[in-house]
DNA sequence: CACTGATGTGTACGAATGTACACAGTGAGT
DNA sequence: ACTCACTGTGTACATTCGTACACATCAGTG
């Protein structure tokens, strides 16, 4: 029943997702990764594959899962970051940003996931989104900053920032990863969209 | 210098592309699809394939077009439709739905493109919607329902739109064609997020 | 009418693919 | 100490892939 063996537990199993994370990152879509290339990106010999995976939808799904601690890591950071209510927007989409250029092969892949061509993995990418928004809504909650909406307001408003959010994920895996001026365009653009949703909700009259 | 022959001029060349919409609307990612695949599924022989296309890419590329069309088509009818300025926003909504549903392969064709493999698709299905944008920002210009906004601050709120509608894709298409009743939701769920927008947007104080 | 260029078909082949099978080492529990 | 489950390797094969080449069939042009 261990999870962990002394030597090297799931090495290899590492070997291979990082290895599809590396195709992706550099510019391959997952959809079309074979299970032959990944192995020889990892360095492995294709019949270990099966050792650790039924077929690449099934390293999807793992894939997913690892993604989902990408975003609660990010999510605890801008939840630390955003102390101030009235710069809490601006430092989200900074901490969001950020952690997207520190893993931009994991956001690759939830971009190309979300209308990708395994049903589970899109279900699953869903998922960790509606995560997102539910959390975000108990924040908004506590910070008493939307005591005029009702359960069902609130959640729609964080639903849609979370989707402005998500939405600049192309925009910002669309240009290299050195150019600061177009990612602070995107930044800029991005905040303005939240700002312009929260007018919306201040001014939204539940009911 | 004739763009038509008598007997059949693009034949083929419609064959493989319908072909190719096919196989995408069988829920394969038009990333994975191979030439052979392709010509197998429009019932001609590989080699032809090559007579109308460079690669996938290119074929991509000539879908990406054709999908404007089907988009302009869809925009010239959301503007008859919406006359009462009162009713705009569903009205609009009910009518990209419709279209959606009217040309699932499309639309699935045009979500996997805006994180696909093809940079060169991807950047035109970005400027297809930048249109659809700017397209946006001047109708409701001349209805004069925005005199308060500048034009960058306009220009955003119509992107948001923009994005907030095309985000609705993935629910759209991810659920069964004839589920009524899911159908449904993502209607009302989607016009409740653009009245968000132009709540924000008729409070926003521009500049 | 002969020519030409565009379009379609058939054959062919080297390379790559998914996966089955037999085998080897190694850690853990009896 | 012996076994067993797990992980990794090497070999093998039928299938599929992209694409090159050599034709066949026309439409329109000289």
């Amino acid at each position: 029943m261990a999870q962990k063996q002394r030597r090297k537990p799931g090495e290899t199993r590492d070997k291979l997702m990082r290895a599809a994370l590396e195709l992706v990152g550099k510019g391959r879509h997952f959809a079309s990764l074979g299970i032959r290339e990944v192995t020889r990106q990892a360095g492995v010999v294709p019949t270990s594959f099966y050792r650790h995976f039924r077929n690449m939808d099934d390293l999807g799904l793992q894939l997913v899962d690892e993604l989902g601690l990408v975003l609660r890591r990010m999510m605890r950071e801008a939840r630390a970051n955003a102390i101030q209510a009235e710069k809490l927007m601006d430092e989200s989409v900074a901490t969001f940003i950020t952690h997207v250029q520190a893993n931009r092969s994991f956001f690759l892949f939830m971009a190309q996931g979300m209308a990708g061509e395994s049903r589970a993995v899109q279900d699953a990418i869903r998922s960790e989104m509606r995560f997102f928004s539910t959390e975000l809504a108990n924040d908004l909650r506590q910070l008493r900053l939307v005591d005029h909406l009702n359960d069902s307001d609130l959640n729609m408003v964080c639903d849609l920032v979370v989707r402005a959010v998500a939405f600049s994920l192309p925009d910002l895996l669309g240009v290299a990863a050195d150019d600061d001026f177009q990612i602070d365009q995107i930044r800029k653009q991005t905040s303005r969209y939240l700002q312009l949703i929260f007018v919306g909700a201040a001014n939204w009259k539940s009911q």
